[in-house]
DNA sequence: CAGAAATTCTAGCACCGCTAGACATTCGAG
DNA sequence: CTCGAATGTCTAGCGGTGCTAGAATTTCTG
Protein backbone atom coordinates (compact mmCIF):
# COMPACT_ATOMS: atom_id res chain seq x y z
CA UNK A 1 0.00 0.00 0.00
CA UNK A 2 2.07 2.29 -1.05
CA UNK A 3 -0.70 4.74 -2.80
CA UNK A 4 -1.36 5.25 0.42
CA UNK A 5 1.43 6.96 2.13
CA UNK A 6 2.02 8.80 -1.41
CA UNK A 7 -1.34 10.32 -0.56
CA UNK A 8 -0.60 11.09 2.77
CA UNK A 9 2.56 12.92 1.56
CA UNK A 10 0.41 14.98 -1.15
CA UNK A 11 -2.07 15.75 1.27
CA UNK A 12 0.76 17.62 3.53
CA UNK A 13 2.13 19.05 0.92
CA UNK A 14 -0.82 20.58 0.02
CA UNK A 15 -1.21 21.75 3.37
CA UNK A 16 2.30 23.44 3.45
CA UNK A 17 1.16 24.91 0.05
CA UNK A 18 -1.82 26.68 1.79
CA UNK A 19 0.10 28.05 4.14
CA UNK A 20 2.69 29.60 2.20
CA UNK A 21 0.38 30.52 -0.25
CA UNK A 22 -1.46 31.95 2.48
CA UNK A 23 1.41 34.10 3.98
CA UNK A 24 2.94 35.04 0.61
CA UNK A 25 -0.75 36.48 0.14
CA UNK A 26 -0.66 38.11 2.86
CA UNK A 27 2.72 39.62 2.93
CA UNK A 28 2.04 41.15 -0.28
CA UNK A 29 -1.57 42.50 -0.08
CA UNK A 30 -2.26 42.09 3.64
CA UNK A 31 -4.32 40.16 5.80
CA UNK A 32 -7.04 41.68 4.83
CA UNK A 33 -6.64 40.10 0.75
CA UNK A 34 -6.37 36.90 2.47
CA UNK A 35 -9.81 35.55 1.60
CA UNK A 36 -10.85 32.36 1.47
CA UNK A 37 -11.72 32.39 -2.10
CA UNK A 38 -8.60 34.11 -3.32
CA UNK A 39 -6.52 31.42 -1.08
CA UNK A 40 -8.18 28.46 -2.90
CA UNK A 41 -8.25 30.33 -6.22
CA UNK A 42 -4.09 30.59 -5.88
CA UNK A 43 -3.87 26.48 -5.19
CA UNK A 44 -5.98 25.29 -7.88
CA UNK A 45 -8.76 24.08 -5.70
CA UNK A 46 -12.41 25.03 -4.34
CA UNK A 47 -12.65 26.56 -0.92
CA UNK A 48 -13.79 23.46 1.08
CA UNK A 49 -10.16 22.13 0.18
CA UNK A 50 -9.28 24.49 2.80
CA UNK A 51 -12.02 22.95 5.10
CA UNK A 52 -10.41 19.67 4.80
CA UNK A 53 -7.21 21.17 5.81
CA UNK A 54 -8.21 23.93 9.04
CA UNK A 55 -11.31 24.37 10.70
CA UNK A 56 -10.91 27.79 9.49
CA UNK A 57 -9.46 31.21 8.83
CA UNK A 58 -7.66 31.12 12.28
CA UNK A 59 -6.23 28.06 12.00
CA UNK A 60 -4.59 28.93 8.52
CA UNK A 61 -3.38 32.44 10.38
CA UNK A 62 -2.28 30.59 13.20
CA UNK A 63 -0.43 27.86 11.07
CA UNK A 64 1.34 30.59 9.45
CA UNK A 65 2.18 32.32 13.04
CA UNK A 66 3.86 29.26 14.21
CA UNK A 67 6.07 28.97 11.09
CA UNK A 68 7.41 32.81 11.42
CA UNK A 69 7.77 31.82 15.43
CA UNK A 70 10.63 29.03 14.24
CA UNK A 71 11.78 31.27 11.66
CA UNK A 72 12.13 34.44 14.80
CA UNK A 73 13.30 32.01 16.89
CA UNK A 74 16.34 31.23 14.33
CA UNK A 75 16.67 34.70 13.35
CA UNK A 76 17.56 35.62 17.31
CA UNK A 77 19.72 32.98 18.04
CA UNK A 78 21.52 33.77 14.58
CA UNK A 79 21.97 37.87 15.69
CA UNK A 80 22.78 36.71 19.06
CA UNK A 81 25.68 34.50 18.47
CA UNK A 82 27.05 36.38 15.48
CA UNK A 83 27.79 39.33 18.17
CA UNK A 84 28.60 37.39 20.57
CA UNK A 85 31.52 36.16 17.81
CA UNK A 86 32.42 40.05 17.04
CA UNK A 87 35.06 42.14 17.80
CA UNK A 88 35.99 45.05 17.24
CA UNK A 89 34.68 46.10 13.57
CA UNK A 90 37.53 46.63 11.91
CA UNK A 91 35.53 48.90 9.27
CA UNK A 92 35.24 51.78 11.71
CA UNK A 93 37.41 53.82 14.00
CA UNK A 94 37.56 51.42 17.33
CA UNK A 95 38.00 54.73 19.06
CA UNK A 96 35.05 55.76 18.68
CA UNK A 97 33.16 52.38 20.02
CA UNK A 98 34.13 53.86 24.00
CA UNK A 99 31.19 52.84 25.33
CA UNK A 100 30.58 49.62 24.16
CA UNK A 101 29.30 49.49 20.39
CA UNK A 102 27.06 46.60 19.01
CA UNK A 103 30.17 45.83 17.36
CA UNK A 104 31.60 43.90 20.32
CA UNK A 105 31.58 40.62 22.00
CA UNK A 106 30.62 42.02 25.29
CA UNK A 107 27.03 41.81 26.85
CA UNK A 108 25.71 45.13 25.84
CA UNK A 109 26.45 44.17 22.05
CA UNK A 110 24.61 40.99 22.45
CA UNK A 111 21.50 42.34 23.40
CA UNK A 112 21.85 45.01 21.07
CA UNK A 113 21.77 43.03 18.22
CA UNK A 114 19.22 40.59 19.19
CA UNK A 115 16.73 43.98 19.39
CA UNK A 116 17.63 44.78 16.48
CA UNK A 117 16.91 41.91 14.88
CA UNK A 118 13.45 41.35 16.70
CA UNK A 119 12.46 45.31 15.56
CA UNK A 120 14.12 43.86 11.91
CA UNK A 121 11.98 40.86 11.72
CA UNK A 122 8.61 42.71 12.57
CA UNK A 123 9.54 45.80 10.02
CA UNK A 124 10.30 42.58 7.38
CA UNK A 125 8.00 40.12 7.70
CA UNK A 126 4.85 42.61 8.92
CA UNK A 127 2.21 39.70 7.90
CA UNK A 128 4.02 37.09 9.55
CA UNK A 129 4.25 39.03 12.45
CA UNK A 130 0.69 40.37 12.82
CA UNK A 131 -0.31 36.64 12.39
CA UNK A 132 1.89 35.50 15.26
CA UNK A 133 0.80 38.54 17.77
CA UNK A 134 -1.58 40.79 16.27
CA UNK A 135 -3.94 38.77 14.88
CA UNK A 136 -6.22 35.64 16.43
CA UNK A 137 -4.64 32.44 15.46
CA UNK A 138 -6.37 30.59 18.03
CA UNK A 139 -3.06 30.02 19.84
CA UNK A 140 -2.27 29.82 23.13
CA UNK A 141 0.49 31.53 25.49
CA UNK A 142 1.65 31.45 28.30
CA UNK A 143 -0.03 28.00 29.41
CA UNK A 144 0.95 24.27 29.26
CA UNK A 145 -0.39 23.78 25.83
CA UNK A 146 1.64 26.67 24.48
CA UNK A 147 2.81 24.83 20.86
CA UNK A 148 6.65 24.18 20.63
CA UNK A 149 7.85 27.45 18.30
CA UNK A 150 6.03 30.07 20.37
CA UNK A 151 7.63 28.91 23.63
CA UNK A 152 11.12 28.25 21.53
CA UNK A 153 10.52 32.13 20.46
CA UNK A 154 10.29 33.16 23.89
CA UNK A 155 13.63 30.68 24.76
CA UNK A 156 15.48 32.56 22.54
CA UNK A 157 14.73 35.58 24.04
CA UNK A 158 15.49 34.33 27.04
CA UNK A 159 18.93 32.93 26.48
CA UNK A 160 20.65 36.22 25.54
CA UNK A 161 18.80 38.31 28.36
CA UNK A 162 19.25 35.86 31.40
CA UNK A 163 22.73 37.55 31.79
CA UNK A 164 21.30 40.95 32.02
CA UNK A 165 18.53 40.40 33.95
CA UNK A 166 20.29 41.55 36.85
CA UNK A 167 20.32 40.12 40.56
CA UNK A 168 17.47 39.39 42.49
CA UNK A 169 15.01 39.20 38.95
CA UNK A 170 13.81 36.04 37.35
CA UNK A 171 15.39 36.15 33.95
CA UNK A 172 11.67 35.34 32.85
CA UNK A 173 9.84 37.60 34.35
CA UNK A 174 13.21 40.33 32.53
CA UNK A 175 12.20 38.31 29.30
CA UNK A 176 8.95 39.41 29.56
CA UNK A 177 9.23 42.87 30.16
CA UNK A 178 11.79 43.27 27.89
CA UNK A 179 9.46 41.53 25.14
CA UNK A 180 7.12 43.70 25.64
CA UNK A 181 8.61 46.93 25.09
CA UNK A 182 10.01 45.38 22.07
CA UNK A 183 6.43 44.54 20.60
CA UNK A 184 5.16 47.62 21.59
CA UNK A 185 7.85 49.73 19.81
CA UNK A 186 7.43 47.16 16.71
CA UNK A 187 3.61 47.58 16.78
CA UNK A 188 3.60 51.47 16.74
CA UNK A 189 6.52 51.92 14.73
CA UNK A 190 4.85 49.88 12.24
CA UNK A 191 1.61 52.22 12.69
CA UNK A 192 3.04 54.98 12.37
CA UNK A 193 2.58 56.14 15.87
CA UNK A 194 6.51 56.80 16.52
CA UNK A 195 8.86 59.26 14.29
CA UNK A 196 10.74 57.07 11.92
CA UNK A 197 14.10 58.59 12.35
CA UNK A 198 14.38 58.04 15.78
CA UNK A 199 14.13 54.66 15.83
CA UNK A 200 18.18 53.97 16.41
CA UNK A 201 17.99 55.86 19.26
CA UNK A 202 15.25 53.82 20.74
CA UNK A 203 16.39 50.71 20.36
CA UNK A 204 19.68 52.19 21.73
CA UNK A 205 18.38 54.09 24.94
CA UNK A 206 15.62 51.25 25.70
CA UNK A 207 18.59 48.15 25.60
CA UNK A 208 20.63 50.61 28.17
CA UNK A 209 18.04 51.76 30.63
CA UNK A 210 16.12 47.84 30.78
CA UNK A 211 19.68 45.71 30.79
CA UNK A 212 22.35 45.56 34.08
CA UNK A 213 25.44 44.65 32.23
CA UNK B 1 -33.38 81.53 11.25
CA UNK B 2 -33.31 79.76 14.83
CA UNK B 3 -34.61 76.96 13.18
CA UNK B 4 -31.26 76.35 11.34
CA UNK B 5 -29.34 76.34 14.41
CA UNK B 6 -30.82 73.90 16.21
CA UNK B 7 -31.06 71.38 13.50
CA UNK B 8 -27.22 71.83 13.08
CA UNK B 9 -27.17 70.74 17.21
CA UNK B 10 -29.59 68.15 16.28
CA UNK B 11 -27.34 67.08 13.87
CA UNK B 12 -24.17 67.43 15.96
CA UNK B 13 -26.02 65.49 18.96
CA UNK B 14 -27.34 62.46 16.61
CA UNK B 15 -23.13 62.58 15.72
CA UNK B 16 -22.61 62.16 19.65
CA UNK B 17 -24.76 59.11 19.63
CA UNK B 18 -23.49 57.29 16.98
CA UNK B 19 -20.34 57.68 18.52
CA UNK B 20 -21.25 57.04 22.16
CA UNK B 21 -23.41 53.82 20.79
CA UNK B 22 -20.43 52.58 18.40
CA UNK B 23 -18.50 52.90 21.68
CA UNK B 24 -21.05 51.27 23.89
CA UNK B 25 -21.33 48.65 21.44
CA UNK B 26 -17.76 47.87 21.07
CA UNK B 27 -17.27 47.83 24.89
CA UNK B 28 -20.32 45.42 25.70
CA UNK B 29 -19.55 43.03 22.65
CA UNK B 30 -16.05 43.52 20.83
CA UNK B 31 -15.24 45.67 17.84
CA UNK B 32 -16.80 42.77 15.67
CA UNK B 33 -20.37 43.43 16.90
CA UNK B 34 -19.89 46.96 15.53
CA UNK B 35 -21.72 46.65 12.11
CA UNK B 36 -23.08 49.29 10.42
CA UNK B 37 -26.58 47.37 10.29
CA UNK B 38 -26.40 47.05 14.30
CA UNK B 39 -25.14 50.17 15.07
CA UNK B 40 -27.93 52.24 12.77
CA UNK B 41 -30.60 49.74 14.44
CA UNK B 42 -29.90 51.22 17.70
CA UNK B 43 -29.80 54.80 16.74
CA UNK B 44 -32.76 54.06 15.30
CA UNK B 45 -32.12 55.37 11.77
CA UNK B 46 -31.10 53.57 8.51
CA UNK B 47 -27.40 52.88 7.65
CA UNK B 48 -26.95 56.09 5.24
CA UNK B 49 -27.23 58.25 7.80
CA UNK B 50 -24.23 56.45 9.43
CA UNK B 51 -22.77 57.98 6.33
CA UNK B 52 -23.75 61.22 6.64
CA UNK B 53 -21.95 62.40 9.32
CA UNK B 54 -19.03 59.39 8.90
CA UNK B 55 -16.88 58.33 5.82
CA UNK B 56 -17.18 55.13 6.80
CA UNK B 57 -16.64 52.64 9.70
CA UNK B 58 -12.89 53.73 9.78
CA UNK B 59 -13.58 57.66 10.89
CA UNK B 60 -16.50 56.15 13.46
CA UNK B 61 -13.89 54.23 15.42
CA UNK B 62 -11.33 57.20 14.70
CA UNK B 63 -14.11 59.20 16.71
CA UNK B 64 -14.16 56.84 19.47
CA UNK B 65 -10.35 56.84 19.27
CA UNK B 66 -10.14 60.73 19.72
CA UNK B 67 -12.11 60.59 22.54
CA UNK B 68 -10.76 57.85 24.11
CA UNK B 69 -7.63 59.95 24.49
CA UNK B 70 -9.13 62.81 25.59
CA UNK B 71 -10.23 60.75 28.76
CA UNK B 72 -6.99 58.80 28.79
CA UNK B 73 -5.46 62.04 29.14
CA UNK B 74 -7.31 63.17 32.21
CA UNK B 75 -7.07 59.80 33.75
CA UNK B 76 -3.20 60.04 33.56
CA UNK B 77 -2.76 63.34 34.56
CA UNK B 78 -5.19 62.69 37.60
CA UNK B 79 -3.27 59.79 38.24
CA UNK B 80 0.40 61.75 38.35
CA UNK B 81 -1.51 64.55 40.48
CA UNK B 82 -3.05 62.07 43.12
CA UNK B 83 0.52 60.67 43.41
CA UNK B 84 2.26 63.72 43.98
CA UNK B 85 0.31 64.95 46.42
CA UNK B 86 0.29 61.82 48.37
CA UNK B 87 2.82 61.18 51.15
CA UNK B 88 3.12 57.86 53.02
CA UNK B 89 0.14 55.96 53.31
CA UNK B 90 -1.80 55.78 56.52
CA UNK B 91 -3.31 52.43 56.16
CA UNK B 92 0.10 50.97 55.52
CA UNK B 93 2.81 50.23 57.51
CA UNK B 94 4.98 53.26 56.93
CA UNK B 95 8.32 50.40 57.71
CA UNK B 96 7.22 48.77 54.81
CA UNK B 97 7.51 51.53 52.08
CA UNK B 98 11.30 51.00 52.17
CA UNK B 99 12.34 51.68 48.63
CA UNK B 100 9.61 54.24 48.11
CA UNK B 101 6.18 52.25 47.03
CA UNK B 102 3.09 54.21 45.31
CA UNK B 103 2.53 55.76 48.16
CA UNK B 104 5.24 58.43 48.00
CA UNK B 105 5.04 62.01 46.59
CA UNK B 106 8.42 61.44 45.03
CA UNK B 107 9.42 60.64 41.65
CA UNK B 108 8.73 56.59 41.79
CA UNK B 109 5.55 57.10 43.07
CA UNK B 110 4.45 59.52 40.38
CA UNK B 111 5.70 57.40 37.40
CA UNK B 112 4.63 54.32 38.88
CA UNK B 113 1.04 55.78 39.39
CA UNK B 114 1.22 56.98 35.79
CA UNK B 115 2.21 53.66 34.58
CA UNK B 116 -0.94 51.47 36.65
CA UNK B 117 -3.16 54.32 34.80
CA UNK B 118 -2.26 53.75 31.36
CA UNK B 119 -2.37 49.96 32.09
CA UNK B 120 -5.38 50.22 33.74
CA UNK B 121 -7.43 52.46 31.27
CA UNK B 122 -5.97 49.96 28.74
CA UNK B 123 -7.48 47.06 31.10
CA UNK B 124 -10.73 48.75 31.65
CA UNK B 125 -11.72 50.24 28.62
CA UNK B 126 -10.07 47.65 25.77
CA UNK B 127 -12.34 48.84 22.90
CA UNK B 128 -11.23 52.37 23.29
CA UNK B 129 -7.56 51.57 23.76
CA UNK B 130 -8.42 48.74 20.15
CA UNK B 131 -9.76 51.63 18.42
CA UNK B 132 -6.55 54.55 19.53
CA UNK B 133 -3.99 52.11 19.00
CA UNK B 134 -4.80 48.54 17.58
CA UNK B 135 -7.54 49.53 14.59
CA UNK B 136 -7.06 51.78 12.02
CA UNK B 137 -9.34 54.80 12.86
CA UNK B 138 -7.70 56.64 9.91
CA UNK B 139 -5.42 58.78 12.29
CA UNK B 140 -2.36 60.35 11.60
CA UNK B 141 0.36 60.31 14.62
CA UNK B 142 3.58 61.51 15.08
CA UNK B 143 3.22 64.33 12.42
CA UNK B 144 1.95 67.95 11.65
CA UNK B 145 -1.40 67.18 11.22
CA UNK B 146 -2.07 64.65 14.43
CA UNK B 147 -5.20 65.47 16.41
CA UNK B 148 -4.77 67.35 19.47
CA UNK B 149 -6.17 65.11 21.87
CA UNK B 150 -3.81 62.47 20.63
CA UNK B 151 -0.88 64.73 21.02
CA UNK B 152 -2.47 65.46 24.38
CA UNK B 153 -2.21 62.27 25.61
CA UNK B 154 1.56 62.13 24.58
CA UNK B 155 2.34 65.31 26.72
CA UNK B 156 0.02 64.01 29.13
CA UNK B 157 2.77 61.26 29.59
CA UNK B 158 5.54 63.37 29.25
CA UNK B 159 4.77 65.63 31.56
CA UNK B 160 5.43 63.16 34.34
CA UNK B 161 8.07 61.40 32.65
CA UNK B 162 10.59 64.38 31.69
CA UNK B 163 11.35 64.47 35.49
CA UNK B 164 12.93 60.66 35.23
CA UNK B 165 14.91 60.97 31.47
CA UNK B 166 17.82 61.28 32.96
CA UNK B 167 20.64 63.91 31.60
CA UNK B 168 21.54 63.90 28.03
CA UNK B 169 18.25 62.06 26.87
CA UNK B 170 15.52 63.78 25.22
CA UNK B 171 12.35 63.68 26.82
CA UNK B 172 10.45 63.39 23.81
CA UNK B 173 12.56 60.39 22.60
CA UNK B 174 12.21 58.89 26.45
CA UNK B 175 8.47 59.18 26.94
CA UNK B 176 8.60 57.06 23.41
CA UNK B 177 10.24 54.53 24.95
CA UNK B 178 8.07 54.51 27.71
CA UNK B 179 5.05 54.66 26.38
CA UNK B 180 6.12 51.66 23.80
CA UNK B 181 6.22 49.81 26.62
CA UNK B 182 3.33 50.22 28.40
CA UNK B 183 1.44 49.77 25.05
CA UNK B 184 3.69 46.53 24.60
CA UNK B 185 2.41 45.26 28.24
CA UNK B 186 -1.22 46.35 28.02
CA UNK B 187 -1.51 44.42 24.14
CA UNK B 188 0.35 41.00 25.44
CA UNK B 189 -1.17 41.13 28.59
CA UNK B 190 -4.51 41.42 27.29
CA UNK B 191 -4.36 38.98 24.66
CA UNK B 192 -3.29 36.33 27.26
CA UNK B 193 0.59 36.56 25.94
CA UNK B 194 1.88 37.41 29.70
CA UNK B 195 1.32 35.54 32.47
CA UNK B 196 -1.63 37.35 34.37
CA UNK B 197 -0.22 37.38 37.97
CA UNK B 198 3.03 39.06 37.54
CA UNK B 199 1.80 42.12 35.77
CA UNK B 200 2.30 44.33 39.33
CA UNK B 201 5.73 42.93 39.43
CA UNK B 202 6.20 43.81 35.65
CA UNK B 203 4.94 47.16 35.78
CA UNK B 204 7.54 47.95 39.04
CA UNK B 205 10.47 46.20 37.10
CA UNK B 206 10.08 48.31 33.88
CA UNK B 207 9.89 51.83 35.62
CA UNK B 208 13.15 51.08 37.60
CA UNK B 209 14.77 49.80 34.85
CA UNK B 210 13.56 52.74 32.73
CA UNK B 211 13.48 55.71 35.12
CA UNK B 212 16.62 57.76 35.78
CA UNK B 213 15.30 58.93 39.31
C1' DC C 1 -49.81 76.57 -0.86
C1' DA C 2 -46.77 74.78 -4.56
C1' DG C 3 -42.32 73.81 -5.92
C1' DA C 4 -37.46 73.36 -4.57
C1' DA C 5 -34.23 71.65 -1.50
C1' DA C 6 -32.73 68.87 1.97
C1' DT C 7 -33.16 64.60 4.34
C1' DT C 8 -34.04 59.78 5.00
C1' DC C 9 -35.13 55.17 3.51
C1' DT C 10 -35.47 51.00 0.57
C1' DA C 11 -33.15 47.98 -1.96
C1' DG C 12 -29.24 46.28 -3.77
C1' DC C 13 -24.10 45.56 -5.03
C1' DA C 14 -19.91 42.89 -4.42
C1' DC C 15 -17.74 40.69 -1.17
C1' DC C 16 -16.91 37.85 3.25
C1' DG C 17 -16.44 33.01 6.07
C1' DC C 18 -18.37 28.82 5.90
C1' DT C 19 -21.08 24.45 4.57
C1' DA C 20 -24.78 21.03 2.66
C1' DG C 21 -25.33 18.17 -0.76
C1' DA C 22 -24.35 16.89 -5.63
C1' DC C 23 -20.84 14.96 -8.34
C1' DA C 24 -16.50 12.64 -9.53
C1' DT C 25 -12.82 9.63 -8.47
C1' DT C 26 -10.48 5.87 -6.35
C1' DC C 27 -10.49 1.64 -4.02
C1' DG C 28 -11.36 -3.19 -2.74
C1' DA C 29 -14.17 -7.46 -2.91
C1' DG C 30 -16.00 -10.90 -5.83
C1' DC D 1 -12.78 -6.80 -15.02
C1' DT D 2 -16.89 -5.07 -12.61
C1' DC D 3 -19.42 -2.84 -9.56
C1' DG D 4 -20.65 -0.94 -5.05
C1' DA D 5 -18.63 1.68 -1.31
C1' DA D 6 -15.65 5.00 0.33
C1' DT D 7 -13.16 8.92 -0.37
C1' DG D 8 -12.34 13.26 -2.34
C1' DT D 9 -13.77 17.55 -4.61
C1' DC D 10 -16.87 20.93 -6.43
C1' DT D 11 -21.06 23.75 -7.17
C1' DA D 12 -24.13 26.51 -5.19
C1' DG D 13 -25.90 28.92 -1.56
C1' DC D 14 -26.63 30.80 3.38
C1' DG D 15 -26.45 34.69 6.32
C1' DG D 16 -23.53 38.19 7.08
C1' DT D 17 -20.30 42.50 5.91
C1' DG D 18 -19.33 47.75 4.31
C1' DC D 19 -21.18 50.78 1.37
C1' DT D 20 -24.28 53.42 -2.13
C1' DA D 21 -27.77 54.71 -6.05
C1' DG D 22 -32.03 56.22 -6.51
C1' DA D 23 -36.75 56.45 -4.73
C1' DA D 24 -39.60 58.43 -1.23
C1' DT D 25 -40.43 61.61 2.22
C1' DT D 26 -40.08 65.69 4.91
C1' DT D 27 -38.85 70.49 5.42
C1' DC D 28 -37.98 74.94 3.86
C1' DT D 29 -38.99 78.98 0.90
C1' DG D 30 -40.98 82.15 -2.38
Amino acid sequence: MAAQVRKERERADREKLIVATARELAEQQGWDAVTTRRLAERIQYSQPVLYSHFRGKREIIGAVALEGATEMAAALRAAANAATNATTNTTRDATTNTAGDSATGGPRGRVLALARAYLDFAERYPAVYDAMFQLDGGLTFAAEETPEPLRDGFTALLETLEDVAGPDVRPGLFTEIFWASLHGLATLSRAGRLPPQDAEDRIELLVDRLSAF
